[in-house]
DNA sequence: GTCTATATTCCGATAGAC
DNA sequence: GTCTATCGGAATATAGAC
């Protein structure tokens, strides 16, 4: 993968987490990194091309810290992912799913299907996350850990949003309140 | 307001739910309504004259539902309020909120503050609601009243996000979970 | 209030030179 | 791999007739 192509797919990452994938163009990301649209196009001839690499590299990278994590205790898991979101809020992101979800039904077919492959992967490790941590007692929660997983999930993902409209704060108070609601 | 005026909201209220408020043009609106282009700009001259107007109908609405609502016990409430969520998750709908939130930075100041004021005037009624019925043993849940209407909303909010990608069931997981959190 | 017609701008995408 | 140049289309918006 050369330079500017990883330049590229970083700052469409920026872009659609602060203005949604279909609203940057080609100039959003031509002029910052001095090239032109046509060289954009080269690396990347479609848009939906474009679209699928950044979100295969967020999967990659989301991958590769579960990895990293994998020997911590399961709170402290938990407590890393809040962090990763936490990092999101304060440099004016929302999570990727936050912004593509809205606009999903627009998305050329191959985008839809990494959208989809993205929300599954982290809802099963974040509800094997739970499932583990409760059966050692870190956790303590009611209902199934799949249903958890989906309460938790959401939490983060619109406090991102919710904190765009209404200020970062709001994002500390969902984390907190979260995480004192299944710590024991 | 005359018949058109309201035909040309209620389908704007729709797209912006489905494809963003970004995504849909003027053409989308006049087609199906049998109109032209310029028609609509008569009615609303510009786009964020639309989208102010879309917000405000929201707004309106909601404040109808509370007030319709006032009279019942607080768990009752609750309830209603994520039957009016469900019925947008039935109907492929995501919320404004979730819809307008990614976009927010794009959007021109009036609609911006318009939006903002959603966001404050639903996350007061839900505070005072969850309070109110704390207090009156309809509800149970640790920490203040703010913090859990921000779990609950955002639970709201996301679970139809989740849906759009997911399917549908993601949703009923997520309410009936909510739920048997704070019923006693 | 709705129309035709058009101005202006921007978009994603491609051809072909270097 | 990047460039210049351009295509075809679509967007918001406006002028002026009816």
């Amino acid at each position: 993968m050369s330079e500017t192509k990883d330049k590229i797919v970083a700052l469409a990452d920026k872009l659609v987490r602060t203005k949604g994938f279909n609203d940057f163009s080609y100039k959003d990301i031509a002029v910052p990194l001095d090239i032109k649209n046509a060289a954009v196009h080269y690396h990347f001839p479609s848009k939906t091309d474009l679209g699928v690499t950044v979100v295969d590299a967020e999967t990659n990278s989301f991958h590769h810290n579960a990895e990293k994590w994998a020997k911590l205790p399961e709170d402290q898991q938990l407590k890393n992912l809040c962090e990763v979101f936490n990092k999101h809020c304060r440099a004016g992101n929302v999570c990727l799913m936050g912004s593509l979800a809205p606009d999903f039904f627009t998305f050329e077919e191959p985008l839809q299907r990494k959208v989809e492959q993205m929300a599954k992967d982290i809802l099963e490790w974040l509800t094997n996350c739970l499932e583990n941590g409760r059966k050692k007692k870190y956790f303590s929660f009611n209902g199934s850990a799949e249903n958890r997983a989906l309460l938790i999930i959401t939490n983060l993902q619109s406090g991102l949003l919710l904190s765009r409209v209404l200020g970062p704060d709001k994002f500390t108070r969902i984390t907190r309140q979260l995480l004192d609601d299944i710590l024991p």
